[in-house]
DNA sequence: GGCGCGCTGTGAAGCGGTTCACAGCCGGCT
DNA sequence: AGCCGGCTGTGAACCGCTTCACAGCGCGCC
């Protein structure tokens, strides 16, 4: 049970399974995981440690063993937004794996992470002979693609209240416990975070926080948010979506 | 040379054509491209004719034989956001193709327009058995999510005056013609609906084009808009870009 | 012709979010 | 302990874009 007792077939363990529960390699067949396996290769991140910045030449395709990875995008003038978060079990940076073209974003280290990376050059045969993973792969892209559509919507057509709300919720299911007093959001983000992730200041989180809390709608204990009334949150965004 | 002489032969060899001509199919074996096209359908479209609403369900990949469609998203209350255009012998749709989930936007006809349809059930069996379609079709949805992030970071990190310079540049450099004056833009687009492109009004669109006009940036004349000093609007994307 | 409609042009008022400035609080570091 | 740095909380001033209101213009249609 010692952490280091076996530390390579630990490692070796922890990627396979990766790899195995992911539905990409879902319909692979099981003989063509070893050799991918064998090739990939382990990161070791510290906090806020950069995986990649905008504008570098891709690598490959990276999976999150353990911690977290937020995938962002800086201005030149200090402005930063949070276009993704991503949670152990997860997998990013495919788009450059498949276009070759630069990175689109950065990548960094929220808190000290673990990472899979399959090289570009190791993993591209592997496509052209797996017709099925060519289309799990194309699924994935639709994800994103739906993802990113959903937040220029949002954008357009939400006001901040709107959107923090619609946030709130979709972070309470992804990462959400819940208890007797409503349901605490897993994750630790400073306001500061959630104001990059919708494209506002800190300060304008900060006010509709404390707006709600009054209300009895959210609680805030040491940057950890709990929502009291998700269903008045969601009332929030659907009456800002109609006008 | 009369329009109307042989439609059928006219019909099939336009489609022949936006097929042949595309990237997505260049790679394809010749001989599966017969196939394909007897399996595909024609339609026309008046002016503002819907081709499918977002959460319909998908039907299949379309592509512009003439004419232009529009790729937007309404909110409940009359706000509508312009995510795309597509021009002749460009493909769309793809998304709901490949995940078959509901549609993530509106289609509409830009003017009159034709289009080809490759229904979904027919199209997917070939998808299958052609691994380079599949890696075109990958790197068609790649091209699609870094133009949605541009998006994104646009609206993040721009403001109005900003985002409608590159905006321009961009409708220029897609369908502008270079004359003594300077770039004219092909598209006649209302100010309206440059508005949607940008997610903000006619009015601040027209705000802006004023003051360009005044300065001597641009010139506009019923509809058209002419880049006078294509340099100047690249420099204040550049500005506002870094802060 | 003339009527109406959609696009353009322009100003006044309002509001949502930014920017700036400052204060309190907690945890880590020495 | 005492200090410092990062997060939180809050108010005042500012600004960009919206909303509303209205006027002119060009074009198609009866």
């Amino acid at each position: 049970m010692s952490p280091g007792a076996q530390p390579f077939q630990h490692l070796r363990e922890r990627k396979r399974r990766l790899l195995a529960d992911h539905f990409l390699f879902r319909d692979s067949p099981a003989a063509s995981l070893g050799p991918i396996l064998d090739l990939s290769v382990t990161r070791e991140m510290a906090d806020g440690e950069v995986l990649f910045l905008k504008g570098d030449e891709p690598d490959g395709l990276y999976g999150v063993l353990v911690g977290r990875v937020k995938i962002c995008v800086d201005s030149g003038g200090g402005k930063e937004i949070i276009l993704n978060i991503l949670e152990a079990g997860e997998i990013f940076g495919e788009i450059a794996l498949l276009d070759g073209e630069p990175r689109t974003a950065d990548a960094r280290a929220m808190g000290p992470a673990s990472l899979l990376l399959l090289r570009r050059r190791d993993f591209l045969p592997y496509l052209e002979r797996d017709p099925q993973l060519c289309l799990h792969l194309m699924t994935l892209l639709c994800r994103r693609l739906r993802w990113t559509s959903g937040l220029i919507e949002d954008a357009a057509f939400l006001g901040l209240p709107g959107r923090l709300a619609k946030r709130l919720l979709g972070l309470a299911q992804a990462s959400g416990e819940t208890t007797a007093d409503g349901v605490a959001i897993g994750l630790r983000l400073s306001q500061h975070e959630l104001g990059h992730m919708l494209g506002v200041t800190r300060e304008a989180v900060n006010k509709v926080l404390q707006r709600w809390r009054r209300r009895g709608l959210v609680d805030m204990d040491q940057g950890h948010i709990v929502l009291r009334d998700t269903a008045a949150l969601a009332a929030i965004v659907k009456d800002e979506g109609l006008g």
